[in-house]
DNA sequence: GCCTATCGTTTGTCAGACAACCTATCTTGG
DNA sequence: CCAAGATAGGTTGTCTGACAAACGATAGGC
């Protein structure tokens, strides 16, 4: 009665329960190989991020641009430190206001960037091998409304969903 | 020439370049969510996944459920025991080899994926609440498959890249 | 001028990932 | 039957990366 065949299930099965591993599978590989092919960019994948973000769009002060990327402040600190080292943005003080710095990327940072957007298209073609062409373009268009939407109603935490034991009580063979 | 207005972007620049991030952020965002959602079993997530396999596939042995969903084995010996310890799994000695362990589902194992399974496709839609309904499937079924795809070539690291700086050679200013 | 909030940076702590090693068992060759 | 190598699972130790908390500098309100 119950499945015995190690890989013969009907798929719809097995599909429906996944969908966090398929994500972790796919994103692991796209960072694995992205941080293969931008190993001199100072952050791999984090600053490459980054970096495009500072390049485009206009993002006002280094704690906008955490929120923009959800990512902590602390982080932004040191990535930035060797972005700028590597001379590819620069961090100037606001003349508004003298506690921010705004970031902005330089000449070699967009020409970097540039780069480095060619070749992790590239990867992503190459890590989306498994769909044909026409579904990569709907996947990666799909992922970014999806992270966009998440990312809008970001403060979460919501209660929609009790919080409750998935646990039976225990009431069984002892 | 360069892209100078803050957030007036074709969009499509923009969403050109962070298909790692959106993917990072749902999947985040899911974790997220199942973790929460699923505190009482074991590993959260981690374990929601092993379990999943275990109930739905009848995998040989611990190091094939390894294999399968790409983790490392050490990591799957304390989760096993931990879910073996809350009475949802079994490890058995495979009678054919004595080093190996079978791991089987027990009904409470079952039961309670069967639970978690609602819960977390519930929490899923949740997260995909910024895609309309219909293109919810499609963006799990797109991701179950490039997923599959990935593993099934996993042994990867296939050299179709060429390993080269993506930073210009640092001939101009200076 | 004082008090509080905010920006960025620094530091410390903690969990999770991964590699190296160990034991028990199986297999193969003599 | 014994010895040597291979394989399954488990254990330990190290290391990285995330996050919280504390800190110095500056802005804005009173």
């Amino acid at each position: 009665m119950s499945v015995t065949d190690p890989c013969e299930l009907p798929a719809d099965r097995k599909r429906g329960s996944n969908f966090g591993w398929s994500l972790g599978m796919v994103l692991r590989r796209w960072q694995e190989r992205v941080e293969e092919l931008l190993k001199d960019l100072p952050h791999g994948s984090r600053g490459y991020h980054i970096l495009a973000v500072v390049v485009h769009e206009e993002v006002p002060t280094q704690g906008a641009l955490a929120a923009r990327l959800a990512i902590d402040r602390s982080v932004l600190t040191y990535v930035i430190d060797d972005l700028a080292n590597a001379g590819l943005i620069e961090r100037r003080p606001d003349p508004q206001d003298r506690r921010a710095r705004r970031v902005v990327a330089t000449e070699r940072g967009r020409q970097t960037l540039a780069e480095a957007e060619r070749r992790v298209t590239h990867v992503e073609d190459h890590v989306l091998g498994g769909l044909p062409e026409q579904q990569r373009e709907v996947f990666r268009d799909l992922a970014a409304r999806a992270a966009e939407a998440i990312h809008a109603a970001a403060p979460a935490t919501d209660p929609c969903v009790a919080v409750q034991s998935v646990l039976p009580p225990a009431d069984q063979t002892s």
